[in-house]
DNA sequence: AAAAGATTAAAACAATCGTTTGATTGAATC
DNA sequence: GATTCAATCAAACGATTGTTTTAATCTTTT
């Protein structure tokens, strides 16, 4: 906990502000006021302040993917093993699983994950165009495994229900960051979230969608 | 069509600016320029970008939530009228039909659909203020809905489920706003959408969803 | 026609943005 | 011990931000 390398505080300190503030609404002075470093240092050690928040995303998203590719893989194998198309709430696991995992931790990782959520919908191709340089190879595996657990649906469908699937796992993570206001209007509603309801909830909801006819 | 009305022309500039390049990244010069009227116009008609913003969103969200507040009342009529609780698919439709409605027509309503999909998930509160200003008395309505169509599950668990309902449907019009990669990955897909298809699917994606046990 | 008010125009406002500069520090290398 | 290289610092860079100002123009009223 004690890396006071610079690279790392201003790392820590980029994610949380990006998180809370978006990319544009961080500015370099408040990163680096965050981080106790000077205002140069981001430009020294990043190159630019978009290079920082591709090292901000790399470095979660990388172990991320990893995780959720060989969750998906384990469940491709005991499929095929059993000589059965795949299951779907598995598959449908292990594409929200390590997201979900994140928001149960809470902090930094939460934070990313409310980042990631952001940067998919961002009107700058630039910012989208790094988060998918991480995310494009999984997405395709998931293609490709749900076709496989839905072999009678064409493939254009299949997208199109995950990418329902993708939008409420999102809009779940902006949720459970606890200021989204759909929550917030409810008063009734529990002050502190089970988030493991709602994970289980959530895969129960998308694994019934995506099983249609 | 030929409104040369300079407030109206600056409303025009601005939803197509905003929803392009978001609420930050269009600024004021950009806007005025396009409207072909000075750039202090802005804060002569409107006072400040934030009031234009709101100005946007207000002209047209209005007679959507009329639109959608009308189909939601008259699927509770007429369940009352048959004395069964209200059923699910007309339900969804009315949440969703209207901003899928906008998409099919394309145009100025569907940038403002985007403007207001991204909108829900800013970062700067005062925005999402302003949204929820427009907003939030349809989400309770249509909380209280759903409630009754599912008797059986606890109020948290329906609004859990309305979340997702509520990301899918701004994810696809992320997604019908045509620039959206988890699409464009795909190759082989269709040049162009059906969106009346993505629709039908989109509401029997949730249908099912929402009707779990 | 004259006066009053509303609208538009060009220019400057102060503030902030990401970035660069040039000097200074500290530690490692020869 | 002198030199070299990476790291940090305060300061300023030019550009852009939303907004304000002041004068000019147009419309309406008297």
């Amino acid at each position: 906990m004690e890396e006071s390398n610079t690279k790392d505080r201003i790392l820590n300190a980029a994610e949380r502000l990006f998180a809370e503030q978006g990319f544009r609404g961080a500015g370099i002075r408040a990163i680096t006021q965050m981080a106790g470093v000077n205002a140069a240092a981001v430009n020294y050690h990043f190159g630019s302040k978009e290079q920082l928040l591709e090292a901000v995303i790399e470095r979660r998203i990388v172990p991320i993917n990893e995780e959720r590719m060989a969750l998906l893989e384990a469940v491709l194998l005991e499929a095929e093993r059993q000589g059965i198309k795949p299951p779907m709430e598995p598959l449908v696991r292990a594409l929200v699983a390590p997201t979900i995992r994140g928001l149960v931790q809470g902090g930094p990782e939460l934070r990313f994950h409310v980042l990631a959520a952001r940067m998919v919908t961002d009107p700058d191709p630039q910012l989208q165009a790094i988060f998918h340089k991480y995310m494009d190879r999984a997405i395709l595996a998931f293609v490709s495994a749900f076709c496989g657990a839905l072999p009678d649906l064409p493939m254009e469908r299949v997208v199109m229900r995950l990418q329902f699937v993708i939008g409420a796992m999102l809009h779940t993570v902006h949720c459970l960051h606890g200021s989204h206001p759909v929550i917030r209007i409810i008063r009734e509603f529990p002050e502190k979230l089970d988030v493991e309801a709602v994970t289980e909830s959530l895969i129960r909801f998308l694994v019934r969608g995506m099983e249609g006819v």
